[in-house]
RNA sequence: GGGGGUGUAGUUCAGUUGGUUAGAACGCCUGCCUGUCACGCAGGAGGCCGCGAGUUCGAGUCUCGUCACUCCCGCCA
């Protein structure tokens, strides 16, 4: 026998009639009738109606109880009269009819309501999280995400993987982003690093025979934060796999995706196998890496249309070596010219030259460009983009990479305008082919594109023997509706390889082994060809339970300043804590204290 | 580090070309109410209009600065 509850606040129902029961829970709302009282109590699993009438002992201090109190309401179980059923209450056929009440812990005056989801500003929110996620849709999430990390620790498991914690007390590594430091005690001076990613780690434990490994990994990179990306600190399912290649790995994780995201959302998903795009096509269709494919419109390539076409401005602009990119949207032509001049408008707020466009209707090329543009030019458009009667294009003319990216934004916008993006879907891809290295444009520098880590493709031939740009890598990504969930790879497991490739991006051997000396000491001593990749698992929640920011996923979120305003972190800490570690600051910082 | 947006009651918001005592809804308090479930009715409290300068006879409103939050760029192998 439980002292608190008998039952929960969302499982008495039609079959427990008469029955004496006990529960408890929060106030979630009162409506005080004078004579009779109806309280709203609720717990995790629900909410029961409890009526108090006023007779009992305990009717004029519970009139007054604040709303969030928790009691404890023992009575019995009666059924509603057949006007008063509530339908969209699992309990709504009955209620409690109180006898005892006990108030457990009685609340202040709440500074948000929780029963009601108002838009409270969100500073508010976090400082008391607690009270925020007694909402529905925010304890959901949080549930959601318990369910899904569960499912997939069981699906990675049932496929071999043995799930295998590294070190959050690391050394600095010299990855991309800035490392959150924590000074030693020990060794005053020297400081740990909290890992960017278990990368390292990973590919050791595949040097060290294990065969299949994964984790709910925390990782930390101490970088701003956006919408979709926390400050600090964030979750990933890190895998690695030893003696296989590419297709391996996404034969091992497209159905674990699949799966999580079908079965915790009623939204359909691409079926395995995942759509493959190579990185250099998804940039001419779509402008990016990280296509949304429930978007149908494509870039063409256009420049040679506009080759000596009489078109003046384009002509000129491609003799400078500028290209053209055409979006042709479907069933457009009809709209007003006003939605054309919107668009065009749209585009120079944007900082851009401008977007052009072309109606074809009645067979008939319109607008003020077509105007201009010979016969046969418009022939080698219509023949290029497939044009049909209804069809309208828009141009983007401007140096390539600057075309690229503002097509891709375009191609977003027109969609949004013309309503053409799929709903209830899940569509995936994969990015594979991305260049291994590539041409910093400041200092004119070959750097590595991606990571260092990766296989080069064709081995040591192609860095012998290659234009270093012309090299691809063995280096995936996954995407979903234009959400970029992860990079993986295959590793480069050879020493020699990746001395070689060092060297290309003018790193030393001794860069090498200051920056990556455990690894590469490792690969000294027999390592198995082997790669993985890292979903992130904010996104994947982000996604299935259709939030716009991260924090609606997380239970305690920092703010985007990186502070946690429950906590009051980060906080200074006293002078002892400081002499401790040996560490001094600075004079301005500290007057700053003062 | 840079750019945009927002900031008025506990909360969400309105507030006209600068012009009486700054409003509404929800919440809160008091009273009434025995079938509500967004309970209802009557009354009430609650405001450094983010903060600081400036312009003006007069600033919630205009200008400048500053702070907070947020979105984006940079950054994120």
């Amino acid at each position: 026998m439980n002292l608190y509850r008998s039952h929960n606040c969302g499982e008495l129902n039609l079959n427990h009639i008469n029955k004496d029961v006990y529960i408890s829970g929060w106030v979630n709302k009162k409506r005080d009738h004078g004579g009779l009282l109806f309280i709203d109590l609720r717990d995790e699993y629900g909410i029961t109606q409890c009526v108090v009438n006023s007779d009992n002992s305990k009717f004029k201090i519970l009139e007054s109880l604040k709303l969030e109190s928790v009691i404890k309401i023992s009575g019995k179980v009666i059924r509603r009269s057949d006007d008063t059923i509530n339908k969209s209450l699992p309990t709504g056929e009955i209620e409690v009819l109180s006898r005892n009440i006990e108030i457990l812990s009685e609340s202040e005056q709440i500074p948000f309501q929780v029963a009601v989801d108002d838009d409270s500003p969100e500073d508010l929110r976090l400082k008391y999280r607690y009270l925020d996620l007694r909402r529905e849709k925010n304890h959901k999430n949080i549930i959601l995400r318990s369910k899904i990390i569960n499912s997939i620790r069981q699906k990675m498991i049932n496929r071999g993987f043995l799930e295998i914690q590294t070190p959050i007390l690391t050394a600095s590594s010299p990855e991309g982003a800035r490392d959150f430091l924590v000074p030693s005690r020990l060794h005053k001076g020297k400081f740990y690093a909290l890992p960017q990613a278990p990368q390292i780690f990973k590919q050791l434990l595949m040097i060290a025979n294990f065969d299949k490994y994964f984790q709910i990994a925390p990782c930390f990179r101490d970088e701003d934060a956006r919408a979709d990306r926390s400050p600090g600190e964030f979750y990933q399912l890190d895998f690695e796999m030893a003696f296989v290649e590419q297709n391996d790995i996404f034969q091992t994780i497209e159905p674990v995706l699949f799966e999580i995201f079908s079965e915790n959302s009623k939204c359909s998903v691409s079926k395995p196998p995942f759509k493959i795009i190579k990185y250099k096509d998804s940039i001419s269709l779509y402008g990016t890496d990280k296509p949304d494919l429930r978007n149908p419109l494509i870039i063409n390539d256009a420049t040679k249309s506009f080759i000596k076409s009489g078109f003046k401005i384009f002509e000129e602009n491609i003799e400078k070596g500028f290209v053209v990119k055409a979006i042709k949207t479907p069933g457009s032509s009809s709209k007003p010219r006003g939605w054309f001049d919107k668009l065009n408008n749209w585009a120079r707020n944007e900082g851009q030259k401008g977007l052009g466009y072309i109606i074809f209707e009645n067979n008939e090329f319109k607008g003020p460009i077509a105007n201009n543009l010979k016969e046969e030019n418009l022939r080698t458009l219509k023949d290029l983009l497939d044009l049909e009667n209804g069809d309208s294009i828009f141009f983007i003319c401007d140096e390539e990479n600057n075309a690229s990216k503002f097509a891709s934004i375009a191609r977003t916008k027109l969609c949004n305008e013309l309503g053409l993006l799929e709903k209830n879907i899940f569509k995936f891809c994969w990015i594979v082919d991305f260049p291994m290295f590539e041409l910093d444009p400041q200092t004119k520098k070959i750097d590595f594109s991606h990571n260092p880590f990766s296989m080069p493709q064709g081995g040591m031939d192609s860095l012998v023997n290659k234009d270093p740009l012309e090299i691809l890598a063995w280096q995936f990504d996954i995407v979903c509706n234009g959400v970029e969930l992860s990079s993986g790879a295959i590793r480069n497991h050879k020493l020699d390889i990746m001395i070689k490739a060092f060297e290309i991006a003018g790193y030393s051997k001794d860069d090498l082994r200051d920056r990556f000396g455990s690894l590469s000491e490792a690969f000294k001593f027999g390592a198995p060809p082997h790669g993985g990749s890292a979903p992130g698992i904010d996104r994947i929640l982000m996604l299935i339970a259709e939030e716009e920011n991260l924090r609606e996923v997380v239970a305690f979120p920092m703010n985007q300043q990186a502070e946690d305003l429950m906590m009051r972190s980060p906080n200074f800490v006293s002078s002892n804590s400081l002499d401790e570690l040996g560490i001094d600051l600075k004079p301005e910082k500290k007057k700053k204290l003062t």
